[in-house]
DNA sequence: TAGATTGTTAATCGATTAACAATC
DNA sequence: TAGATTGTTAATCGATTAACAATC
């Protein structure tokens, strides 16, 4: 339960590795080899073997993987057999989006709330949740057992929310505001930058590059 | 002009470059070193130098960077000096809220088109382009001069459409749908799985690793 | 048992960091 | 010129791949 220090690389393998047992498994496929996943996935059975090591032995010598054992320890290694309740601040496009994704209720993150500085917003239904005010927040935070904050807001208020969310005892950031946030380690980060990646489209498109990532 | 073979890992810490020095251009800062820049963006000077050097130098001995003339070339190299055309496939929330933003027009990517196959949507305006149905799609890549599809449609749907678009001669994918697309070299494909992204955020929350990555 | 395939150690590769000579 | 800081080579570190003994 306990394991230490896996890497970031490892941990970023993991979704992909969930995808695709999640999908053998609804296809019925009930064991598979690391050889077999390898060539579906486009990654070496030596990478496969060592990343799942990295969690102790979920595999059988001479006959695999179970599918659907190895779909569920990978789950809970990423935590998806907990529920985490989580708000989105800042209710534009992006956010509503986010809110209205019913994908992740199924991963156990429950959407709880939504918030906007933007008086023509507040009260506005996202899926079955009105859109509050921001002078709302940090009492709802410390209310609702709320775990992770997605920011879809400026970046000019960004720092500001985050720094408010730490003092809420927020967990994690899910953040989409193109700016860096310092925080203290026991508040995980997670940036999405869609320029970022954009940008990097654009570099390889322009280069056209042949040698690319496969996933 | 065609340097060869640079790591997706520089790639990828490009945009952070050219946002930071950004930043240091409008507060008017006209040089900097790269012992100055890795404090403030968190990573080593070396590690500057040897990124920039990939592309031939952009310093001076003794002085350090010119912030203008980096930021600038690191922009044409990320393509940014080039107009991009793009256009969005899924005008759902998602789809709408990459339609409207409106900052990807500043550097260069221009939103030309949206698509959809339901009827209730089609003939909707996102930030005065009407969404158009899908069955125009390809007729419209080809008189449009389009460079960039923007996949935001379920990932059904993802697959089937990434191969017409490489058949009506897209150059480059930017693919939101939950899916690996396989497509040849030539075309290159981003990924932004917002799941997975969640998912990680989910594995370092419930760790609550010390070491984090800072950006 | 024989065959298959893991778990794990060792080898390789690539990316990051350190060091310093070149030079502004 | 002396000081500062790059560009670049060398050293280190970490991640990936290969190999194979363990074992189901």
């Amino acid at each position: 339960m306990d394991q230490k220090d896996i890497s970031q690389a490892v941990i970023g393998r993991l979704p992909r590795y969930f995808r695709y047992l999640g999908e053998l498994k609804d296809t019925g496929i009930e064991r598979i080899s690391s050889q077999e996943l390898s060539e579906r996935m486009k990654v070496t059975a030596s990478q496969i073997r060592q990343d799942f090591n990295n969690f102790g032995g979920f595999g059988q010598q001479g006959y695999g993987y179970n599918v659907e054992y190895l779909y569920n320890e990978i789950g809970k290694i990423l935590g998806l057999d907990k529920t985490h309740r989580f708000v989105i601040i800042g209710a534009g496009n992006l956010g509503q989006a986010l809110g209205g994704y019913i994908n992740f209720e199924r991963r156990g993150f429950i959407f709880s709330g939504i918030f906007d500085v933007n008086k023509d917003i507040i009260g506005k239904d996202v899926r079955g949740i009105k859109v509050r005010s921001m002078d709302e927040l940090d009492e709802f935070i410390k209310a609702n057992d709320i775990d992770i904050a997605v920011l879809t807001l400026p970046k000019t208020g960004a720092v500001e929310v985050a720094e408010r969310l730490a003092s809420d005892g927020i967990k994690a950031i899910w953040n989409f505001a193109h700016v860096d946030l310092h925080l203290t380690n026991d508040i995980q980060v997670e940036n999405v930058h869609l320029s970022d990646s954009l940008m990097k489209l654009s570099y390889n498109l322009n280069r056209n590059t042949s040698e690319n990532d496969v996933f």
